[in-house]
DNA sequence: GCAATTTATTTACTTAGGTAAGTGTATAAC
DNA sequence: GTTATACACTTACCTAAGTAAATAAATTGC
């Protein structure tokens, strides 16, 4: 049939981010908010414009995931210097938590690419970089 | 960092319905909606289960999307010799409608893939299929 | 210094997708 | 034939993500 190639990474997307919140229902989080936990531990303190602009999301988005993990005790914001920013950082009880729930998530994504070579996760990765680039973008490719 | 291939097939299927929305704007319809018209299209009539089985999503997906379908002209439902079935074709509107949006489809998908040859846009395909795939299924990546 | 513009975040509203539970019809058990 | 079970669809409620517009603080122009 027709493009099977957008149709399939939609499914893809939808069955990953099933399986992550399966994972995730033990500790009562779903995906994107873990998404953001993960950024906050790898980055430290962040304002919420470097998360949703390094999670490639409109700030709408991360404004509604960040407003629950303060509400259910994961995050903690505090105002910056400039009194526009929010600046945002993972509470002592994420910390203590992360590193099972960053184990449980490895685990399910290992899972769900087992068929594949590590050859093969390399090129696919490669391959979806390309998506959405113009000529003129392609060295951006090479350097991500 | 981390398993960046799921972050990054979660980008391109945000892209991709982003573009094609984009796309269809124009028609006054979403990414969605012309996934169903476009399995209509292909395969005719078709009860919902059938268009969900096909689409691999979950029913109540499916009934608000027809409910909006059949709201805004694009389609009818009748009730199948089975009176629990509800049997959905493509309105005489949507018939006259669809060439135009499937070629303005084609254009955008194919912009988005346009830095992939033709070889690399099959490996793709087949790299993305065995995601989520146990060893015992491989063999539906050759089928499908 | 004050008005205009830009910027960070939020609010309101939309579609998309999931689960759980409800409704009505068809089928199986007996 | 009546009851129990299975099935198709719907409803209610949740998160996710987008756009457009509002708010409030910072910066720029003059």
């Amino acid at each position: 049939m027709r493009n099977l190639l957008f149709h399939e990474i939609h499914q893809k997307s939808r069955l990953s981010i099933k399986e992550v919140n399966e994972a995730l229902k033990e500790f009562d989080l779903y995906s994107s908010q873990w998404s953001i936990l993960f950024c906050l531990n790898q980055f430290g303190s962040m304002t919420q414009k470097e998360i949703w602009q390094y999670l490639n999301v409109e700030a709408p988005t991360v404004t509604r995931t960040i407003v629950r993990l303060e509400k259910s005790g994961w995050i903690v914001r505090r105002e910056g210097k400039d009194k526009r920013e929010r600046i945002v950082q993972l509470s002592p009880f994420a910390e203590q938590k992360l590193p099972d729930i960053e184990e449980r998530i490895r685990q399910t994504e290992a899972r769900l690419v087992s068929s594949l070579t590590d050859e093969e996760k390399e090129q696919l990765l490669v391959l979806l970089k390309k998506i959405g680039m113009t000529g003129s973008e392609e060295k951006d490719v090479r350097n991500g």
